[in-house]
DNA sequence: GTTCTGGAAAAAACA
DNA sequence: TTTGTTTTTTCCAGA
């Protein structure tokens, strides 16, 4: 894969760039991890740094979105601006953004076919002697493993037993094992962030060895911005990338232990009292993830984002410790420098055999090199140590904003469904169980629609006779702001039963799935190319910056996103989230799980039957209400009765019980949910009740979901969904004002605090001043910020970003009155 | 020969 | 610390 090929069509804002920085997940708080490490692996993080501190040039590039980079670029073959789009690379023409540097290397080399890289770049990584690294330049880039001692650690004396292949279970194919599986062809073609984390992060998605692949015609070059790491390693690197725990801890296990310091997460509350970053404001069902205190980051968030300078530094110094200077231990600089994001930088001598990244020089790579930098490099998220604090502890909320990518929303910005005339929806809901295949285990198949068939998606409104590219993730379920999912992705489904063109792309650690709306199929796609690939949870939750645990967190919803170009150069991006998919074998058996409620509020008085719809509900089932306290704790809780006459495994049917307080003046956000036994609970589903003078507005026992009425109108990010899952998501602390904020990009939940959120979202996504400057006030915890429930819509307005625009454009500075913003619809 | 699936045993994590 | 239970992950086998 050639590096010179930045495939980021202007109009096809699929560039990677906002995903990198976007990623708030990276910047997300990583409480346990800091705890445990932050004091010896404080450096890490930083470590990442030192390779792309250098350069000035760096700066040009980074800060424009990667048509951009090509230009300042002199080794990019891309033209500047992508005229041709989309079409121009469904069309095959030779100026597919992708393409054109696909072939040829910045170095004029002939482009070579990408090989897998995958275990090859990680063993480089981890072994200074690897055949692959024995470039210098690799050996800058890939340093820890030799420079630092710390890096020494890493390698791991059982690596190669770590993931080997031949440990992979029989079954497993090659497309199962998405990120190493070769046998994908487009998933191979495209670089693999994950693949080899530390060596290429960079490959380079427009050089495709595939580009007589039936899929050529297809934008390629969209999953190339993509590759950008992000602090959040995508799961499909979990397996090797491990350094992880069996070679890190020596555990020669075939199956990783988890660790133990995440394990005392849990989302059932169970987490430890002590995690001092936790959110104030507890989801009511104890989200897995474990966030920062709004509080904490906003002190560290203002600081930083007060200081226009201190981002331009940041910007300009593109080494991550430099903008830790005075705040950063002087430990964590040193490892800074050794650290592997330099890897990501330049891998490219390497990466070419390997087919790994395309050489970072070249194509401005420092963009990404410098995202990869700051968020983490790859090799960072792979160690097996708790991640390095500093990013968390010390955000550098600016450094990367000004500069960032210009391109797309992050993935976990909450975006709308629906904005002007524009309206993506899911038109088939896909079934409520879906079980997720292990790396391990062969495919189990592509998601389905409860009637059969599957999923299908649509946008409404686009007139235009340019295709446009649908993407899809796994995303979160759980009560907390819509975001990727880390212990799920999307699994690319290829076959004869596959009727859907789709190609993957890695977006910030996330696997995205990219597929083609047509206008001649109506901007309407099946989804019938996604299955969802589950990571194992010890992968996942030694990866630097992660947060959340996977035990029993396991549901997901499919996320999808269109990104309309506007007039201008604009893009606007919309979003919605399908029906929560419960994914694990057991809980699909087991646990009860509530789909719809016919009824979401009610006077305190209660009486009224309600209707749950759902799956595995018993005769004997229990509906509970409960109120909770702010610190979690129930205040109130009582078992509704039930009519078991009218009792169905799919349907139950509950009486609202009175509220405990008959005299409230202002609704109550309450919670319920079904339980079959002794930890069988379903998930738990909101509830208001009202004052009991208060006409009732009737709501409807829709199928669709309403925009929460604490978000008001414009909430719709995730509006298809159910109202039982939303509900649970509004239960989150009421800040109408922050509901209101629109055009506020959504905290990136993982932790992305108030200082990642500038800095995540380079994009410029269009925020009304009023907004923006909102929400920086409003906090930096996207939760209290933001309000908007996972599922809900957020709050959101519609990203618009105008991709052309120089990073100047951008309103980067919390403190600064975003420039020229998009004027919202 | 593959891919999907459903089951279930083994292993790990929790309580 | 030990033991029982729950959940996760790996394997098998059949369609």
């Amino acid at each position: 894969m050639p590096s010179t090929s930045f495939p980021v069509p202007s109009k096809f804002p699929l560039g990677p760039a906002a995903a990198v920085f976007g990623s708030g997940e990276t910047l997300g708080p990583a409480p346990r991890t800091m705890k445990s490490a932050e004091e010896e692996h404080y450096g890490y993080a930083p470590s990442s740094v030192g390779p792309a501190l250098r350069l000035p040039t760096t700066h040009s590039s980074l800060p424009a979105p990667c048509h951009d980079l090509q230009t300042s670029t002199p080794g990019l073959v891309l033209p500047v601006e992508h005229p041709a789009g989309y079409g121009a690379a469904l069309d095959g023409g030779p100026a597919g953004y992708f393409l054109s540097s696909g072939h040829v290397r910045p170095n004029g080399a002939p482009a070579l076919e990408s090989p897998r890289i995958e275990i090859t770049s990680y063993l480089g990584l981890h072994h200074s002697n690897n055949q692959f690294l024995q470039d210098t330049e690799v050996e800058d880039v890939l340093p820890s493993s030799k420079r630092s001692p710390s890096t020494a650690t890493l390698s791991l004396p059982g690596l190669e037993a770590y993931r080997d292949p031949s440990c992979l279970s029989p079954a497993s194919s090659l497309s199962s094992r998405s990120c190493t599986s070769e046998a994908s062809s487009y998933e191979s073609s495209y670089s693999y962030p994950y693949a080899s984390p530390q060596t290429s992060p960079w490959q380079s998605p427009c050089v495709s060895p595939k580009t007589t692949d039936a899929e050529e015609g297809f934008p390629r070059g969209l999953g190339a911005c993509m590759l950008l790491g992000s602090p959040r390693h995508s799961p499909s690197t979990s397996p090797r990338a491990s350094v992880t725990e069996e070679s890190w801890l020596g555990a020669r296990s075939s199956r990783p232990a988890s660790p133990g310091n995440k394990r005392k997460y849990s989302l059932n509350g169970r987490q430890p009292p002590c995690s001092p970053q936790r959110s104030p404001t507890p989801s009511p069902h104890g989200s897995p993830r474990v966030s920062v205190t709004d509080d904490s980051w906003l002190g560290n968030s203002t600081q930083y984002t007060s200081s226009a300078i201190v981002a331009a530094i940041n910007a300009l110094t593109t080494d991550s410790s430099l903008d830790l200077g005075d705040g950063v231990p002087v430990k964590s600089r040193k490892t800074t420098l050794e650290q592997p994001p330099s890897v990501a930088l330049k891998v490219e001598p390497v990466g070419e055999d390997l087919g790994s990244p395309p050489p970072p020089a070249d194509f401005a790579p420092e963009d990404f090199s410098f995202q990869h930098v700051r968020k983490g490099g790859f090799c960072d998220q792979y160690l097996a140590v708790p991640q390095h604090p500093y990013q968390w502890a010390k955000p550098k909320p600016l450094s990367p904003t000004p500069y960032m990518s210009p391109t797309l929303p992050a993935l976990d910005w909450q975006l709308p469904s629906h904005s002007g005339p524009y309206e993506l929806r899911i038109e088939v809901q896909p079934k409520s169980h879906h079980r997720a295949h292990y790396e391990t285990e062969g495919s189990r198949g592509a998601v389905k629609a409860s009637a059969g068939g599957h999923p299908v998606v649509q946008l409404h409104g686009y007139l235009e006779n340019e295709p446009l590219m649908l993407q899809l993730f796994i995303g979160t379920a759980d009560d907390r702001l819509l975001r990727p999912h880390a212990f799920y992705q999307v699994h690319r489904i290829t076959g004869k039963t596959v009727s859907t063109t789709s190609h993957e792309a890695i977006l910030s650690n996330t696997k995205v799935l990219e597929i083609p709306l047509l206008p001649e199929n109506n901007m309407r796609a099946v989804i019938d190319c996604a299955g969802i690939l589950k990571l194992r949870n010890s992968d996942i939750e030694l990866r630097k910056g992660e947060t959340d645990i996977g035990r029993k967190n396991t549901r997901v919803r499919l996320v999808f996103r269109v990104h309309v170009p506007q007039p201008g150069g604009r893009t606007l991006s919309l979003q919605v989230a399908s029906n929560p998919i419960e994914c694990s074998q057991r809980s699909a058996q087991e646990l009860p799980l509530v789909e719809k409620q016919s009824t979401d509020s009610y006077p305190v008085v209660g009486g009224k039957k309600m209707v749950l719809s759902g799956h595995n509900f018993l005769q004997d089932s229990k509906v509970i209400f409960v109120e909770k306290a702010p610190d979690g704790h129930h205040v109130w809780e009582v078992e509704a009765k039930t009519d078991r006459d009218l009792y169905k495994p799919n349907s139950l049917v509950v009486e609202i019980p009175p509220f405990r307080n008959q005299r409230i003046t202002s609704p109550v956000h309450v919670s319920f949910y079904v339980c079959n036994g002794k930890r069988k609970r379903s998930q738990y589903q909101r509830f208001t009740y009202l004052p009991a003078n208060v006409p009732i507005i009737k709501t409807e026992p829709t199928d669709d979901f309403e925009p929460a009425p604490a978000c008001g109108p414009v909430s719709q990010g995730l509006s298809p969904l159910p109202r039982s899952y939303y509900s649970q998501q509004l239960a989150m602390p009421p800040d109408p004002g922050s509901c209101l904020v629109a055009g506020v990009p959504a905290c990136p939940q993982r932790g992305s605090l108030m200082p990642a959120a500038p800095g995540t979202s380079p994009k410029l996504h269009d925020l009304s001043p009023a907004a923006y400057s909102k929400a920086i006030a409003s906090s930096g915890h996207c939760h209290l910020g933001l309000l908007a429930p996972a599922g809900e819509a957020p709050t959101v307005t519609p990203a618009i970003q105008d991709v052309p625009r120089p990073a100047a454009m951008h309103p980067g500075s919390p403190g600064q009155p975003p420039p020229a913003l998009l004027p919202q619809q």
